[in-house]
DNA sequence: GATAACTTGTGAATGATTTCACAAGCCGCC
DNA sequence: GGCGGCTTGTGAAATCATTCACAAGTTATC
Protein backbone atom coordinates (compact mmCIF):
# COMPACT_ATOMS: atom_id res chain seq x y z
CA UNK A 1 0.00 0.00 0.00
CA UNK A 2 1.55 3.60 -0.93
CA UNK A 3 1.72 6.20 1.96
CA UNK A 4 -1.34 7.18 2.70
CA UNK A 5 -1.62 11.37 4.14
CA UNK A 6 -2.14 12.61 7.29
CA UNK A 7 -4.77 14.06 5.77
CA UNK A 8 -6.86 11.79 4.26
CA UNK A 9 -6.67 10.01 7.70
CA UNK A 10 -8.09 12.99 9.11
CA UNK A 11 -10.37 12.98 6.79
CA UNK A 12 -11.50 9.46 7.35
CA UNK A 13 -11.91 9.55 10.64
CA UNK A 14 -14.55 13.08 9.75
CA UNK A 15 -16.43 10.83 7.44
CA UNK A 16 -16.60 7.91 10.01
CA UNK A 17 -18.01 10.68 12.10
CA UNK A 18 -20.77 11.90 10.23
CA UNK A 19 -21.69 8.07 9.07
CA UNK A 20 -22.07 7.29 12.49
CA UNK A 21 -24.81 10.43 12.48
CA UNK A 22 -26.20 8.86 10.01
CA UNK A 23 -27.49 5.63 11.27
CA UNK A 24 -28.83 7.81 14.01
CA UNK A 25 -31.34 9.18 11.38
CA UNK A 26 -31.87 5.98 9.94
CA UNK A 27 -29.70 6.75 6.69
CA UNK A 28 -29.00 3.60 4.49
CA UNK A 29 -26.88 5.05 1.99
CA UNK A 30 -25.27 8.02 1.20
CA UNK A 31 -23.14 10.33 -1.72
CA UNK A 32 -19.64 11.02 -1.56
CA UNK A 33 -21.21 14.59 -2.53
CA UNK A 34 -23.52 14.38 0.78
CA UNK A 35 -20.39 13.08 2.74
CA UNK A 36 -18.69 15.87 1.29
CA UNK A 37 -20.83 18.80 2.43
CA UNK A 38 -20.39 18.39 5.99
CA UNK A 39 -16.89 17.66 6.03
CA UNK A 40 -16.02 20.98 4.12
CA UNK A 41 -14.59 19.19 1.45
CA UNK A 42 -15.36 17.84 -2.58
CA UNK A 43 -16.89 14.92 -3.44
CA UNK A 44 -14.29 13.94 -5.42
CA UNK A 45 -11.94 14.28 -2.49
CA UNK A 46 -14.23 11.65 -0.68
CA UNK A 47 -13.94 9.10 -3.30
CA UNK A 48 -10.50 9.41 -4.21
CA UNK A 49 -9.74 9.19 -0.22
CA UNK A 50 -11.64 5.89 -0.31
CA UNK A 51 -9.91 4.49 -3.64
CA UNK A 52 -6.97 3.94 -1.61
CA UNK A 53 -8.60 1.53 0.16
CA UNK A 54 -10.67 -0.18 -2.42
CA UNK A 55 -14.27 0.27 -3.77
CA UNK A 56 -16.86 0.52 -1.86
CA UNK A 57 -19.63 2.77 -3.48
CA UNK A 58 -22.16 1.72 -5.94
CA UNK A 59 -22.34 3.99 -8.96
CA UNK A 60 -25.53 5.35 -9.31
CA UNK A 61 -26.64 4.79 -5.81
CA UNK A 62 -23.82 5.70 -3.18
CA UNK A 63 -22.38 4.21 -0.29
CA UNK A 64 -24.15 1.71 2.38
CA UNK A 65 -23.88 3.66 5.83
CA UNK A 66 -23.64 0.25 7.50
CA UNK A 67 -20.90 -1.32 5.16
CA UNK A 68 -18.94 1.91 4.55
CA UNK A 69 -18.52 2.89 8.62
CA UNK A 70 -17.63 -1.02 8.93
CA UNK A 71 -15.19 -0.58 6.65
CA UNK A 72 -13.42 3.21 7.72
CA UNK A 73 -13.85 1.42 11.52
CA UNK A 74 -11.74 -1.79 9.73
CA UNK A 75 -9.17 0.67 8.33
CA UNK A 76 -9.25 2.77 11.11
CA UNK A 77 -8.02 0.24 13.46
CA UNK A 78 -11.24 0.37 15.16
CA UNK A 79 -12.20 -2.86 15.46
CA UNK A 80 -10.39 -3.36 18.51
CA UNK A 81 -9.90 -1.88 22.18
CA UNK A 82 -6.53 0.75 22.67
CA UNK A 83 -5.48 1.23 26.25
CA UNK A 84 -4.47 4.19 26.82
CA UNK A 85 -2.54 5.80 29.95
CA UNK A 86 -2.22 9.73 30.59
CA UNK A 87 0.96 11.02 31.22
CA UNK A 88 0.65 14.05 34.10
CA UNK A 89 -2.15 14.38 36.11
CA UNK A 90 -2.21 18.16 35.70
CA UNK A 91 -5.16 19.89 34.87
CA UNK A 92 -5.00 18.54 31.25
CA UNK A 93 -4.84 15.16 32.36
CA UNK A 94 -7.34 15.02 34.96
CA UNK A 95 -9.79 16.22 32.17
CA UNK A 96 -8.65 14.08 29.76
CA UNK A 97 -8.71 11.01 32.22
CA UNK A 98 -12.54 12.00 32.74
CA UNK A 99 -13.57 12.54 29.23
CA UNK A 100 -15.86 10.29 28.44
CA UNK A 101 -15.48 10.68 24.38
CA UNK A 102 -12.46 8.56 24.59
CA UNK A 103 -13.83 5.59 25.86
CA UNK A 104 -17.61 5.30 23.58
CA UNK A 105 -14.19 5.23 20.66
CA UNK A 106 -12.87 2.11 22.45
CA UNK A 107 -9.77 4.10 23.75
CA UNK A 108 -9.87 2.94 27.35
CA UNK A 109 -7.64 4.93 29.55
CA UNK A 110 -5.68 2.31 31.99
CA UNK A 111 -3.73 4.66 34.40
CA UNK A 112 -2.54 8.26 34.99
CA UNK A 113 0.61 8.72 36.35
CA UNK A 114 2.80 11.71 38.11
CA UNK A 115 5.55 12.01 40.00
CA UNK A 116 4.16 14.88 42.40
CA UNK A 117 3.78 12.60 45.66
CA UNK A 118 0.67 14.63 46.94
CA UNK A 119 -0.93 13.49 43.49
CA UNK A 120 -0.24 9.90 43.54
CA UNK A 121 -2.53 7.72 45.17
CA UNK A 122 -5.50 10.42 44.87
CA UNK A 123 -8.19 8.69 42.80
CA UNK A 124 -10.79 9.53 40.25
CA UNK A 125 -13.86 6.99 39.04
CA UNK A 126 -12.03 3.59 38.62
CA UNK A 127 -8.40 5.05 38.32
CA UNK A 128 -5.83 5.90 40.63
CA UNK A 129 -2.82 8.09 39.99
CA UNK A 130 0.41 5.98 39.91
CA UNK A 131 4.29 6.57 40.58
CA UNK A 132 6.06 7.94 37.52
CA UNK A 133 9.21 5.77 38.80
CA UNK A 134 7.15 2.78 38.15
CA UNK A 135 5.87 3.37 35.15
CA UNK A 136 8.60 1.00 32.63
CA UNK A 137 7.25 -1.60 34.67
CA UNK A 138 4.02 -1.42 34.33
CA UNK A 139 4.30 -0.76 30.93
CA UNK A 140 6.48 -3.98 30.08
CA UNK A 141 3.73 -5.69 32.39
CA UNK A 142 0.63 -3.90 30.83
CA UNK A 143 1.26 -3.12 27.18
CA UNK A 144 -0.42 0.15 27.04
CA UNK A 145 -0.38 0.79 23.01
CA UNK A 146 -0.81 4.65 23.49
CA UNK A 147 0.38 7.33 25.63
CA UNK A 148 -1.11 10.46 25.82
CA UNK A 149 1.42 13.53 27.35
CA UNK A 150 0.31 15.94 29.68
CA UNK A 151 3.50 17.22 31.38
CA UNK A 152 4.87 20.21 31.74
CA UNK A 153 7.68 21.43 28.56
CA UNK A 154 10.41 20.75 30.31
CA UNK A 155 10.16 17.24 30.99
CA UNK A 156 7.99 15.95 28.39
CA UNK A 157 11.13 14.91 26.32
CA UNK A 158 12.37 12.90 28.96
CA UNK A 159 8.77 11.32 29.57
CA UNK A 160 8.99 10.27 26.44
CA UNK A 161 12.60 8.75 26.05
CA UNK A 162 11.37 6.41 28.70
CA UNK A 163 8.07 5.69 27.35
CA UNK A 164 9.77 4.81 24.14
CA UNK A 165 12.41 2.84 25.65
CA UNK A 166 9.93 0.89 27.46
CA UNK A 167 8.23 -0.09 24.64
CA UNK A 168 5.09 2.72 23.84
CA UNK A 169 5.13 3.00 20.03
CA UNK A 170 2.27 5.73 19.36
CA UNK A 171 1.67 9.03 21.67
CA UNK A 172 -0.33 12.18 21.61
CA UNK A 173 1.51 15.24 23.13
CA UNK A 174 -0.11 18.04 24.44
CA UNK A 175 2.98 19.53 25.97
CA UNK A 176 3.72 22.78 23.79
CA UNK A 177 7.14 21.54 22.70
CA UNK A 178 8.25 19.29 19.43
CA UNK A 179 9.52 16.22 21.06
CA UNK A 180 11.95 14.16 19.26
CA UNK A 181 10.97 10.35 18.57
CA UNK A 182 12.24 6.98 16.39
CA UNK A 183 11.12 6.82 13.66
CA UNK A 184 8.91 3.75 14.09
CA UNK A 185 7.36 5.83 16.96
CA UNK A 186 4.17 7.96 15.53
CA UNK A 187 3.48 11.35 17.51
CA UNK A 188 1.11 13.57 17.40
CA UNK A 189 0.89 16.92 18.26
CA UNK A 190 -1.87 18.96 20.17
CA UNK A 191 -0.79 22.43 20.91
CA UNK A 192 -3.12 24.97 21.92
CA UNK A 193 -0.98 28.19 21.95
CA UNK A 194 0.02 27.38 18.07
CA UNK A 195 -3.52 27.23 17.63
CA UNK A 196 -4.40 30.57 19.37
CA UNK A 197 -1.33 31.82 17.36
CA UNK A 198 -2.80 30.83 14.03
CA UNK A 199 -5.74 32.56 15.33
CA UNK A 200 -3.95 35.77 15.68
CA UNK A 201 -2.12 35.51 12.20
CA UNK A 202 -5.65 35.09 10.88
CA UNK A 203 -7.15 38.06 13.22
CA UNK A 204 -4.34 40.53 12.21
CA UNK A 205 -3.48 39.74 8.36
CA UNK A 206 -7.50 39.14 7.70
CA UNK A 207 -7.79 41.47 4.49
CA UNK A 208 -4.47 41.01 2.81
CA UNK B 1 0.80 39.36 0.12
CA UNK B 2 0.01 35.96 -1.36
CA UNK B 3 -2.33 33.64 0.76
CA UNK B 4 0.47 31.66 3.37
CA UNK B 5 -0.32 28.27 3.99
CA UNK B 6 -1.57 27.08 7.48
CA UNK B 7 1.43 24.35 7.43
CA UNK B 8 3.39 27.74 7.47
CA UNK B 9 2.23 29.41 9.85
CA UNK B 10 2.27 26.32 12.13
CA UNK B 11 6.18 26.33 11.46
CA UNK B 12 6.29 29.91 12.57
CA UNK B 13 4.49 29.42 15.64
CA UNK B 14 7.46 26.69 16.82
CA UNK B 15 10.25 28.79 15.49
CA UNK B 16 9.39 31.60 17.69
CA UNK B 17 8.95 28.96 20.52
CA UNK B 18 12.83 27.81 19.89
CA UNK B 19 14.11 31.53 19.78
CA UNK B 20 12.41 32.13 23.26
CA UNK B 21 14.77 29.17 24.28
CA UNK B 22 17.53 30.56 22.28
CA UNK B 23 17.23 33.99 24.05
CA UNK B 24 16.63 32.18 27.43
CA UNK B 25 19.99 30.20 27.06
CA UNK B 26 21.61 33.77 26.01
CA UNK B 27 22.28 33.27 22.09
CA UNK B 28 22.47 36.13 20.39
CA UNK B 29 22.30 34.73 16.67
CA UNK B 30 20.81 31.54 15.34
CA UNK B 31 20.68 29.90 11.45
CA UNK B 32 18.61 28.52 9.87
CA UNK B 33 19.80 24.95 10.30
CA UNK B 34 19.84 25.62 13.61
CA UNK B 35 16.20 26.34 14.07
CA UNK B 36 15.02 23.49 11.56
CA UNK B 37 16.95 20.70 13.37
CA UNK B 38 15.00 21.63 16.64
CA UNK B 39 11.61 21.91 14.77
CA UNK B 40 11.98 18.86 12.57
CA UNK B 41 12.31 20.28 9.11
CA UNK B 42 14.94 21.33 6.70
CA UNK B 43 17.08 24.75 6.54
CA UNK B 44 15.02 25.49 3.18
CA UNK B 45 12.11 25.35 4.87
CA UNK B 46 12.84 27.79 7.17
CA UNK B 47 14.38 30.36 4.42
CA UNK B 48 11.77 29.46 2.35
CA UNK B 49 8.96 30.55 5.39
CA UNK B 50 10.35 33.35 6.74
CA UNK B 51 10.99 34.78 2.97
CA UNK B 52 7.15 35.36 2.32
CA UNK B 53 7.19 38.29 5.06
CA UNK B 54 10.64 39.74 4.03
CA UNK B 55 14.17 39.33 4.77
CA UNK B 56 15.37 38.61 8.10
CA UNK B 57 19.19 37.13 8.39
CA UNK B 58 22.53 38.39 7.18
CA UNK B 59 24.49 36.08 4.89
CA UNK B 60 27.02 34.41 6.42
CA UNK B 61 25.97 35.15 10.27
CA UNK B 62 22.44 33.63 10.47
CA UNK B 63 18.94 35.51 12.49
CA UNK B 64 19.75 37.92 15.26
CA UNK B 65 17.65 36.43 18.10
CA UNK B 66 15.99 39.46 19.77
CA UNK B 67 15.25 40.47 16.01
CA UNK B 68 13.77 37.47 14.22
CA UNK B 69 11.79 36.87 17.74
CA UNK B 70 10.11 40.77 17.51
CA UNK B 71 9.66 40.15 13.78
CA UNK B 72 7.85 36.64 14.31
CA UNK B 73 5.68 38.33 16.98
CA UNK B 74 4.74 41.21 14.85
CA UNK B 75 4.18 38.77 11.59
CA UNK B 76 1.89 36.22 14.30
CA UNK B 77 0.11 39.26 15.71
CA UNK B 78 0.98 38.82 19.26
CA UNK B 79 2.43 42.49 20.45
CA UNK B 80 -0.72 42.90 21.25
CA UNK B 81 -3.30 40.84 24.34
CA UNK B 82 -5.98 38.97 22.85
CA UNK B 83 -9.48 38.49 24.83
CA UNK B 84 -10.76 35.07 24.65
CA UNK B 85 -13.91 33.66 26.23
CA UNK B 86 -14.63 29.87 27.01
CA UNK B 87 -17.68 28.52 26.24
CA UNK B 88 -18.55 25.32 27.98
CA UNK B 89 -17.36 25.15 31.79
CA UNK B 90 -17.28 21.08 31.34
CA UNK B 91 -14.04 19.17 31.89
CA UNK B 92 -12.10 20.66 29.55
CA UNK B 93 -13.50 24.20 29.46
CA UNK B 94 -12.31 24.27 33.23
CA UNK B 95 -8.98 22.97 32.39
CA UNK B 96 -8.55 25.68 30.15
CA UNK B 97 -9.81 28.36 32.06
CA UNK B 98 -6.85 27.88 34.43
CA UNK B 99 -3.84 26.88 32.18
CA UNK B 100 -1.26 29.50 32.64
CA UNK B 101 0.29 29.37 29.18
CA UNK B 102 -2.75 31.11 27.78
CA UNK B 103 -2.02 34.23 29.35
CA UNK B 104 1.77 34.37 29.08
CA UNK B 105 1.76 34.18 25.79
CA UNK B 106 -1.03 37.47 25.30
CA UNK B 107 -3.95 35.44 25.56
CA UNK B 108 -6.51 36.27 28.20
CA UNK B 109 -9.74 34.67 29.55
CA UNK B 110 -11.70 37.40 30.69
CA UNK B 111 -15.18 35.00 30.87
CA UNK B 112 -16.47 31.28 30.91
CA UNK B 113 -20.21 30.60 29.76
CA UNK B 114 -22.44 27.71 30.37
CA UNK B 115 -25.88 27.08 30.48
CA UNK B 116 -26.18 25.00 33.38
CA UNK B 117 -27.58 26.50 36.82
CA UNK B 118 -25.49 24.60 38.83
CA UNK B 119 -22.64 25.79 37.16
CA UNK B 120 -23.51 29.86 36.88
CA UNK B 121 -21.72 31.75 39.57
CA UNK B 122 -19.12 28.92 40.67
CA UNK B 123 -15.83 30.50 40.64
CA UNK B 124 -12.65 29.80 39.55
CA UNK B 125 -9.31 32.35 40.46
CA UNK B 126 -10.93 35.73 39.05
CA UNK B 127 -13.50 34.27 36.88
CA UNK B 128 -16.93 33.43 37.36
CA UNK B 129 -19.15 31.19 35.16
CA UNK B 130 -21.76 33.33 33.90
CA UNK B 131 -25.05 32.68 32.41
CA UNK B 132 -24.84 31.36 28.65
CA UNK B 133 -28.12 33.63 28.34
CA UNK B 134 -26.12 37.01 28.29
CA UNK B 135 -23.54 35.96 25.71
CA UNK B 136 -24.48 38.21 22.91
CA UNK B 137 -25.19 41.00 25.30
CA UNK B 138 -21.72 40.69 26.95
CA UNK B 139 -19.95 40.21 23.56
CA UNK B 140 -21.40 43.13 22.28
CA UNK B 141 -20.04 45.30 25.05
CA UNK B 142 -16.94 43.57 25.67
CA UNK B 143 -15.76 42.63 22.00
CA UNK B 144 -13.57 39.20 22.82
CA UNK B 145 -11.89 38.13 19.64
CA UNK B 146 -11.59 34.24 20.38
CA UNK B 147 -13.99 32.15 21.49
CA UNK B 148 -12.73 28.43 22.25
CA UNK B 149 -15.66 26.18 21.99
CA UNK B 150 -15.92 23.33 24.83
CA UNK B 151 -19.55 22.64 25.11
CA UNK B 152 -21.31 18.99 24.00
CA UNK B 153 -20.94 18.35 20.39
CA UNK B 154 -24.74 18.59 19.77
CA UNK B 155 -25.09 22.12 20.96
CA UNK B 156 -22.11 23.45 19.54
CA UNK B 157 -23.10 24.45 16.13
CA UNK B 158 -26.18 26.75 17.63
CA UNK B 159 -23.81 28.51 19.72
CA UNK B 160 -21.53 29.12 17.09
CA UNK B 161 -24.36 30.93 15.28
CA UNK B 162 -24.98 32.83 18.53
CA UNK B 163 -21.18 33.43 18.60
CA UNK B 164 -20.66 34.42 15.02
CA UNK B 165 -24.17 36.90 14.47
CA UNK B 166 -22.78 38.66 18.40
CA UNK B 167 -19.40 39.80 16.29
CA UNK B 168 -17.13 37.00 17.40
CA UNK B 169 -14.45 36.64 14.57
CA UNK B 170 -12.24 33.66 15.53
CA UNK B 171 -13.01 30.11 16.94
CA UNK B 172 -11.22 27.43 18.30
CA UNK B 173 -13.28 24.55 18.34
CA UNK B 174 -12.99 21.48 21.11
CA UNK B 175 -16.03 19.78 20.11
CA UNK B 176 -15.59 16.77 18.17
CA UNK B 177 -17.55 18.15 15.53
CA UNK B 178 -17.32 19.94 11.60
CA UNK B 179 -18.88 23.60 12.42
CA UNK B 180 -19.91 25.66 9.69
CA UNK B 181 -19.03 29.25 9.48
CA UNK B 182 -19.51 32.59 6.98
CA UNK B 183 -15.73 32.84 5.06
CA UNK B 184 -15.05 35.79 7.64
CA UNK B 185 -14.62 33.56 10.60
CA UNK B 186 -11.50 31.70 11.38
CA UNK B 187 -12.10 28.17 12.84
CA UNK B 188 -9.72 26.37 13.84
CA UNK B 189 -9.95 22.60 15.37
CA UNK B 190 -8.84 20.38 18.12
CA UNK B 191 -10.25 17.43 17.68
CA UNK B 192 -8.87 14.72 20.41
CA UNK B 193 -10.63 11.80 18.89
CA UNK B 194 -9.45 12.28 15.76
CA UNK B 195 -5.90 12.54 17.03
CA UNK B 196 -6.19 8.90 19.15
CA UNK B 197 -7.94 7.58 15.29
CA UNK B 198 -4.81 8.98 13.82
CA UNK B 199 -2.71 6.94 16.38
CA UNK B 200 -4.95 3.61 15.98
CA UNK B 201 -4.38 3.79 11.81
CA UNK B 202 -0.63 4.63 12.31
CA UNK B 203 -0.30 1.43 14.75
CA UNK B 204 -2.99 -0.79 12.72
CA UNK B 205 -1.41 0.04 9.12
CA UNK B 206 2.24 0.22 10.64
CA UNK B 207 4.22 -2.41 8.14
CA UNK B 208 2.25 -1.46 4.73
C1' DG C 1 42.55 43.67 0.67
C1' DA C 2 42.44 38.83 -0.73
C1' DT C 3 40.99 34.36 0.70
C1' DA C 4 38.36 30.90 3.16
C1' DA C 5 34.45 29.50 5.56
C1' DC C 6 29.73 30.33 6.34
C1' DT C 7 24.90 31.32 5.62
C1' DT C 8 21.06 33.68 3.46
C1' DG C 9 17.48 34.40 -0.17
C1' DT C 10 15.35 32.59 -4.07
C1' DG C 11 14.29 30.79 -8.79
C1' DA C 12 13.80 26.19 -10.62
C1' DA C 13 12.85 21.35 -9.97
C1' DT C 14 10.61 17.98 -7.68
C1' DG C 15 7.06 15.87 -5.08
C1' DA C 16 2.48 15.66 -3.00
C1' DT C 17 -2.27 16.69 -2.90
C1' DT C 18 -6.43 18.25 -4.83
C1' DT C 19 -9.51 18.98 -8.53
C1' DC C 20 -11.32 17.93 -13.08
C1' DA C 21 -13.75 15.36 -16.19
C1' DC C 22 -15.64 11.42 -17.98
C1' DA C 23 -16.32 6.39 -18.95
C1' DA C 24 -18.56 2.76 -16.67
C1' DG C 25 -22.03 0.86 -13.78
C1' DC C 26 -26.50 0.79 -11.31
C1' DC C 27 -31.55 1.61 -10.60
C1' DG C 28 -36.23 2.54 -11.75
C1' DC C 29 -39.59 3.16 -15.06
C1' DC C 30 -41.95 2.60 -19.20
C1' DG D 1 -34.95 -4.61 -22.45
C1' DG D 2 -33.88 0.05 -23.43
C1' DC D 3 -33.60 4.80 -21.78
C1' DG D 4 -32.75 8.57 -18.46
C1' DG D 5 -30.97 10.08 -14.37
C1' DC D 6 -27.52 9.33 -10.93
C1' DT D 7 -23.14 8.34 -8.80
C1' DT D 8 -18.81 5.98 -8.49
C1' DG D 9 -13.82 5.19 -9.55
C1' DT D 10 -9.89 6.95 -11.63
C1' DG D 11 -6.39 8.67 -15.00
C1' DA D 12 -4.89 13.30 -16.27
C1' DA D 13 -4.36 18.12 -15.20
C1' DA D 14 -3.83 21.67 -12.08
C1' DT D 15 -2.50 23.49 -7.89
C1' DC D 16 0.13 23.70 -3.80
C1' DA D 17 4.21 22.70 -0.84
C1' DT D 18 8.89 21.26 -0.22
C1' DT D 19 13.55 20.60 -1.54
C1' DC D 20 17.51 21.64 -4.39
C1' DA D 21 21.20 24.27 -5.69
C1' DC D 22 23.70 28.23 -6.17
C1' DA D 23 24.79 33.28 -6.59
C1' DA D 24 25.45 36.85 -3.45
C1' DG D 25 26.62 38.76 0.93
C1' DT D 26 29.06 38.57 5.54
C1' DT D 27 32.81 37.79 8.82
C1' DA D 28 37.35 36.38 10.28
C1' DT D 29 42.05 35.76 9.36
C1' DC D 30 46.34 36.65 7.53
Amino acid sequence: MRRIADSTVRRLSLYLRFLEESTNRGLVTISSDELARRGGTTSAQVRKDLSFFGSFGKRGLGYSVPELTESLREILGLRRDWQVIIVGAGKIGTALAQYRGFRQRGFRVTAVYDRDPKKIGTRWDALTVRDMADIERDIQKEHPDIAVLTTPADEAQVVVDRLVSAGVRALLNFAPIQLQVPPDVTLRNVNMAMELEGLSFALTNRDR
